[in-house]
DNA sequence: GCATGATCATGC
DNA sequence: GCATGATCATGC
């Protein structure tokens, strides 16, 4: 298979797939493609305009070949794409329209693979799914798209899936592939599937059979259907949007440009001024001048759905006269086990240090002799987006993340300080001493995260203008 | 006064 | 109960 160039996506990242996917939420196939008229999907000697909802997508929105690959879609990333139809009922409930076909069942085959090397799981792991309103004589292009996500099977569903499938293996190994029903299993059942040349032939002794491929009950489909909602709803009561509407996003210009509209009336001012202006108490938790930048960009305590969807990091750094920032930047903790298993590239810090920062700059200014840090003296001076340059990642951080793998492994707890002037350092990230993680050698030390240094930020801060 | 270790309030 | 986004505390 091969992949566009200039893809808006990633094609190796599951979470990019989906955050490509997640765009498609709330309308059709004709508003996300300029020339969805004229399309002609297939292959050359068999184009036609009638492409069904799926070869579309696949080949105009995730712009690759349809394939009767063993491979999923997304190969890197073990990413199989499955759009299917809802149905509305007379009250309004969205169900699914039908089961959900997975791959073919290959009679011949299945005999020989267990369900760990099977067809089955190496396609159908991780689904991408694609939920669009199925409506009476409309065209595929015009199927609103309801909800779209990656499915993760549950453990439990999965076992239950392997003794189906074996189920159906032992039917075929019998000779019986003909005398395949779905009532034969539970959650994975065996559909027929097309096949005009009517039954196959699959061995020698037995008679032939219906073409049947792996597909999942309607009912589970259900199931899957309102553990996205479920997800979807949650998703949408965490975050507040930047902009109310399309309008209100083409007048303001955009994510950068409604950002430092947002900012501007509010540079130079301090921290009183800004809690007054937007109504705010500041609380007394020490994210507390994180919560005052929320509440400038208007989306209080909540998170911020433009920031989610385009991985933007945001940080409030505080500096004092000098410039120096007067705290380092913390990322989540994590798990020492985890790290010292990680290769750079798919490495936890390349790929937080790798996204897109909007820094909110503060500084104080207090008068001479004041050495009390009061919020009076404490204002709002830059407000920028960063993003860390290539060679501090590939020359510097790179090595310092190999410095701490490497001492972690020797049983070093604390494997690399701000002094060592490598960018990042690595420092207690708990709720406290207690708070522990467990080291290779088995000896356990306090939880721990990688912290930004704060004569880098300096740097960093000083250079934008 | 900086570097490092320890910890907090909050939201989910 | 844990992650988040930070600040607080202390020893050198």
């Amino acid at each position: 298979m091969s992949f566009d160039n200039s893809l808006s996506y990633d094609p190796n990242d599951p979470k990019s797939i989906e955050a490509h996917a997640r765009k498609l939420i709330g309308k059709t196939l004709r508003n996300v493609l300029p020339h969805a008229k004229t399309l002609r999907v297939g292959s050359s000697n068999n184009r036609t305009n009638k492409g069904s909802f799926g070869t579309i997508l696949e080949e105009f929105y995730f712009n690759y070949k349809p394939n009767n690959s063993r491979e999923p879609d997304f190969p890197r990333a073990g990413v199989e794409l499955k759009s299917t139809p809802l149905k509305k009922l007379a009250h309004g409930e969205l169900v699914p329209k039908e089961r959900l076909v997975l791959n073919m069942i290959n009679y011949r085959d299945i005999v020989e693979e267990t369900w760990e090397t099977s067809s089955f799981t190496k396609k159908n792991l991780l689904l991408l799914l694609i939920f669009y309103l199925w409506q009476e004589n409309t065209s595929d292009i015009d199927y609103l798209i309801k909800l779209a996500g990656l499915w993760k099977f549950p453990e439990k569903d999965l076992e239950q899936m392997k003794q189906d499938w074996e189920a159906i293996r032992e039917k075929v190994i019998k000779g019986k592939a003909h005398e395949i029903s779905e009532g034969d299993t539970f959650y994975l059942g065996a559909a027929r599937k097309g096949h005009k040349e009517g039954p196959i032939k699959y061995c020698e002794d037995a008679p032939p059979a219906k073409q049947r491929a792996f597909s999942l009950k309607s009912n589970y489909v259900r199931f899957i259907l309102a553990q996205m909602q479920a997800r979807q709803a949650k998703w949408e009561k965490e975050t507040g949007p930047l902009f109310d509407s399309v309008d209100d996003l083409i007048e303001s210009g955009g994510i950068e440009n409604r950002v430092r509209e947002r900012f501007s009336h509010f540079l130079g001012k301090n921290i009183p001024e800004i809690c007054r202006i937007l109504g705010l108490t500041p609380s007394q938790g020490k994210s507390r001048y994180d919560m005052i930048t929320r509440g400038i960009l208007g989306i209080t305590s909540k998170r911020i759905e433009e920031f989610e969807k385009a991985d933007i990091i945001l940080r409030t750094i505080r500096l004092k006269e000098n410039n120096m920032p007067k705290e380092a930047i913390s990322f989540s903790s994590f798990r020492i086990k985890e790290l010292v298993e990680e290769d750079w590239d798919n490495s936890a810090i390349l790929e937080n240090l790798g996204k897109k920062f909007l820094f909110v700059v503060y500084q104080y200014q207090r008068p001479v002799g004041d050495k009390e840090f009061n919020n009076e003296y404490l204002f709002l001076r830059k407000v920028f987006f960063w993003n860390m340059p290539y060679e501090d990642l590939e020359n510097v951080v790179r090595f310092a993340w190999e410095k701490v793998k490497k001492d972690f492994l020797l049983g070093h707890g604390s494997p690399l300080k701000s002094s060592d002037e490598m960018i990042i350092h690595i420092r207690p990230h708990a709720k406290n001493s207690q708070d522990l993680d467990v080291m290779p050698n088995g000896t356990f030390t306090t939880k721990k995260s990688f912290w930004l240094n704060q004569k880098y930020l300096k740097q960093v801060i000083e250079n934008y203008n």
